[in-house]
DNA sequence: CAAGAATTATGAACCC
DNA sequence: GGGTTCATAATTCTTG
């Protein structure tokens, strides 16, 4: 089930008979799903990870804030950080 | 505080300045930047994997937005428990 | 992009400038900011008003938090439903 | 129920006979449940008209994105703003 | 006042 | 590629 080919349409004992396309399948799936948990399991350990560091930052005495907004800029095309700087720019001396 | 002046104050090694910051607060918060970079990568890595994973599947046929709905499933039921269990103990509360 | 620079190319009223925009979008502008700026205004008007009741249960005696939980559960049971209908359409398509 | 005190101990029938008070307090409770969702409601919907300020800001031209910035700057304390401006030199000079 | 929870805002992914 | 929904990030509020 769950997918769009391959379905054969009948029982789980048909499908046993031709040849256990549907227990490959579920096997599939699983190993699709499982793989996917395990990759998430990762990313939430290096967001604690990163999340550790912002904790040391702090008890060294930065200003975690700060930090934040220069990995964001750091991220970013020097372009596109200086249009978004002049474009803030215009806006304010169009505000007074 | 710490972080929010140059403070050159102490010993010989914060006497060597880089525009308000002493040096070797300078490397540390290079360090710090550096570090949650490096991390960040590593992220962005593994959702480019998980990716990966939803493309083969929608290649074998399944239906990838089900693959997540069950993911989702998966993932909610230990929370669901810990809400029951939440809401549980705050009746009791109340009641007792 | 029609923002993005100043575009004295058109109309008369277009000709006073005020620092890189031309004035009646200046104007525009402004209004946009305030009207906003009113509207968050009532809206933390909003906020408070609802801590103020929040205040008076627990000087009656009531528990906030059940309060809160019981909100909670009337707002979930449409999204809930919602929600189930979602799924039953995923597995209808996938199925179908 | 639900409150921490003047919880007659026995059954709803002795409530009714010793004067109402639980129906009282079930009324008050109600009170408050209902001024909390009607708050409720004008908030979401203040939030839909600052939503189509927004979408009128775009179809303007303007750029929305810079247009919040704007906002969270004029929410700030001018001294708060120039102090982030500076911190954030300083930590971009220490960078290099 | 700092830690944690809850709300809100931003950014990314997906579908049309 | 533009709009919409969903996940993540940030801020705010509450509590110990």
């Amino acid at each position: 089930m769950l997918a769009h080919e391959e379905q054969d349409t009948a029982s789980a004992e048909t499908t046993v008979q031709t040849g256990g396309i549907a227990a490959d399948r579920a096997d599939r799936l699983r190993s699709i799903i499982e793989r996917v948990e395990r990759l998430e399991e990762e990313r939430k350990a290096l967001a604690g990870d990163i999340k550790d560091i912002f904790s040391e930052a702090k008890s060294a005495g930065f200003d975690v804030k700060i930090i934040k907004q220069i990995l964001k800029l750091r991220k970013m095309e020097p372009a596109q950080v200086e249009e978004q700087e002049t474009l803030l720019d215009i806006y304010r001396r169009a505000l007074g």
